[in-house]
This record gives C-alpha cells, structure tokens and sequence, in this order.
DNA sequence: ATAACTTATCGTATATTTACGATGAACGAT
DNA sequence: ATCGTTCATCGTAAATATACGATAAGTTAT
C-alpha cells in the first residue's frame, strides 16, 4: 500500500482493530487459553506445546504484550507470562459494545 | 514465511482467529458501526463517510462477507449490506468464552 | 569465569494485507 | 442500443506479518 490511511480513524477504531489484530492469528489464541488454563507460564512450556519454534512463540508473546493483552514476569533465568484482567475486560467491552447494536437495512 | 501453521490447530481456533483478522482494521470497526447506525447501507454511502477509495471499501467489504459477518443483498444497480446478526452473536459468545476464563500465574 | 539454561532479538525469506487506478459487469433509464 | 450509475475485480506497488536459524543477553550454578 502506498501509504497507511489506519491514522485517520478514531483513537477507538484503531485500539480495538489492534486488539483485534493481536487476537487474529491461531497461535495467539492458543497462548491465551493456555494462559488461563496452565499453572506454570513460561515461555518453555508455550513452546513445548505449539507447533512452532522459540522465536516464532516468542514473536507472537510480543504481538500480545504490545497491545496489553498478557504481562511478562521475570523469574530468574525464565519469564513469566499472564493475561491482563484489566485490558481483557477492557477488550471484551468494547466488542460486547460494539455487537450489541444489531440492526438491518 | 516459509511455511503457514495456522492448519495446525484447532479449527475452533483457526475461526476466532479470522474473526479477530476481519475486525483487525478500524476501517472494518467503523463499517461494522454505521451498518448499525445508518438505515442506509450501500456501498457508496460507506465510501462517502471513510478516507478510502472505493475499491478498498469494497475490499474491506469483501473481507467482512468472508466470515460472514456481513451480508449483501443485490438490491438493482446498488448492494445493500448488513450485518450478519447471527454470526456476530456467535463470535461474541466465542470472544466472550475466551475472555472469561481469566487466571493468572 | 565458565557452562548450562532461558528467552529476546537480528537477519532473512516468503506470504499476506492494504491501497489505488483502471477496467469490467450488471442494472435502470433514455 | 447507448448512457450513466453502482459496485466488483484486476493489476500492481508498498507495507506488514509469519516463520525460522543464528546469535545475543540475561540468569543460575559450578
């Protein structure tokens, strides 16, 4: 694309698309129910369970940290990672909000 | 990349996935909006009301048709769009599911 | 300080997305 | 049948995303 038109929308749209867009690639999906299914989230055992290799896992906990969706912990040598309640009710409220207006032409 | 894995996972997973990359870009949120809010809804009066060319509204339609969260009725020369009530309810309660179950480590 | 371990980042290749002008296809009206 | 209107699709350029091996950076233990 030439040039991005993304900044010509409101400070919403934009946040919600990129929420959306952190949300928009299966492995990402993944890591966040294994966050809240999974005692132990560290990065090792994220790996060991998706079809993907260290640095593409750890690629895809950066896409979700950017927008605020996890939190990364350090543990000595190995890093932490869990979900932010805060940002996750912030996320599903604005997308509740924006389903609830159903209408049809 | 080499490769997509986006095969090798759940196809629960796959789906929210590319609910999530059709609602990933505030030009998608804010068509969402006003086929909520206006009572017209054809192609030209969207294209009038955002910062893009015709033909990447139409993409941008098109985008949101393939996952069904919008529908176009062929109403003579124009198309007349809508919201899909259905298929938003169903995403939401999938986004609501994965947002729910918030735990951390 | 060296070694082993854990995770992030760099470099790179390929795929996909975004954006637009130009063109095509379908319809209604003249 | 031609014209104007409406929208989709094609072709194309540039940006971004995805994936991985290699490497760096940090920690813990020896």
């Amino acid at each position: 694309m030439a040039v991005s038109k993304k900044e010509e929308f409101t400070t919403e749209e934009i946040w919600l698309a990129d929420v959306a867009k952190s949300l928009s690639h299966p492995a990402r999906i993944k890591i966040l129910k294994m966050l809240n299914e999974m005692n132990s989230c560290m990065v090792g055992s994220l790996v060991d369970k998706l079809p993907l290799a260290q640095a593409t896992v750890s690629q895809h906990l950066k896409e979700l940290k950017r927008v605020g969706l996890i939190d990364g912990e350090i543990d000595g040598p190995k890093i932490c990672y869990c979900v932010n309640a805060k940002a996750l009710t912030k996320a599903k409220s604005a997308l509740d909000k924006l389903f609830n207006k159903i209408g049809c032409c």
